[in-house]
DNA sequence: TTGCCAACCAACCTTTTGGTTGGGTAACTT
DNA sequence: AAGTTACCCAACCAAAAGGTTGGTTGGCAA
């Protein structure tokens, strides 16, 4: 059994992303996270320092695959939630950490706030330009608001089971149309046309 | 000092109610909250039984509030949703306890579902008929969304902040019109217009 | 006045928590 | 071959958790 501490680095990570998108910060167990691991406790305070920042290094790398996986927003808007709207379907772990860093940290800054502030720039500007807008406030709040769009139900499933779900689960059928075509054509509405010319 | 049950109880809640929008089901303390309702610890359990139920019993008063103080959708829609961002914005513990509770319960049952599928039938009425669409999954998802895009800007405001921000906070200005003013219309846009004869 | 019960509380118990420590071990350097 | 560094772990710790218990007391019915 060889050492090596990035792979325990990377064991611990993947059980602790299991971990916490399921019990968030406080309700995580550090030693079910190294029992998950198959890793000694003690090797998250050597490698992370806590288990704050253990959930932050979980996060990032999180992230980091969510964009890499989605891309940014090009071609048709509608197309675009969309995606965003299947990427959540099939990894819910990404969402449920983010609410939980939402709840965690609310209105006051995260510990990296300035870098994921500058990772959005990015984002905007694209969305900005398959939108037809000027970079800026208006597109970001568009790209919030679409992102909202394809993950609100997927964020309170709750709601969305008790007022529209019924016994077909969440990707039930919505008059025929299953709630990911629904989702697509409200983006469609809500947010502005592409100006057809480049 | 005279013994009241129902005023113990409404204090418990009351303090309950904070503790639990601040820090979860499993971050709240039991102590913590018999501390600040001035109670003992025991009484939690002599009047809910559990911490569990404890929080069941803040959200069902929570929702109450809730209901009572939005009112049944009617007139515009538009209003309607920015009515449920002023609501959330003056009351945040409410959608906090939402979050909590989506997180808590994922994609298992309530254990009051019944009852509160029961409780969206009215509101999914009530906002089909402002549509002028018939009562249904499609009025239902319609009615999921518009709280959706009043709520999002406010579960996620670390996104908020990060995407569109900056130093102006939450009701930051965009393009010089308020947040809500850009939920406003994004709504008015977004859902189908109510058929305009009665 | 007396008897009774719901409401109440201080103190306690068990388990679990995040975090630490001191001793070991593979592998690289000199 | 000796020394050094980085990694790893079993065992441990103080603090704090949720929940319980045994006994006390206010207030109402008889």
């Amino acid at each position: 059994m060889p050492r090596d501490a990035s792979a325990t680095r990377a064991k611990l990570i993947a059980a602790a992303r299991e971990e916490f998108a399921e019990c968030g910060i406080g309700g995580a167990r550090v030693e079910r996270i190294a029992q998950q691991a198959g890793v000694n406790k003690e090797r998250i305070y050597g490698h992370f320092g806590s288990k704050e920042k253990l959930f932050e290094a979980v996060l990032a790398q999180a992230l980091e695959e969510h964009t890499q996986t989605l891309g940014s927003p090009c071609g048709d808007i509608g197309e675009y939630v969309g995606r965003i709207y299947d990427f959540h379907s099939r990894n819910p772990q990404v969402l449920r950490l983010m609410l939980w860093e939402a709840l965690h940290y609310g209105e006051q800054p995260l510990p990296d706030e300035e870098r994921r502030a500058e990772h959005y720039v990015h984002k905007t500007a694209a969305f900005a330009q398959t939108l037809g807008l000027p970079p800026g406030r208006d597109a970001a709040v568009a790209l919030l608001m679409a992102i909202g769009l394809a993950a609100w139900p997927l964020a309170v499933p709750q709601l969305t089971r008790t007022l529209a779900g019924g016994q077909e689960g969440v990707a039930a059928t919505v008059d025929g149309a299953p709630l990911r075509d629904t989702l697509v054509a409200f983006a469609r509405r809500m947010l502005p046309a592409p100006a057809s010319s480049s």
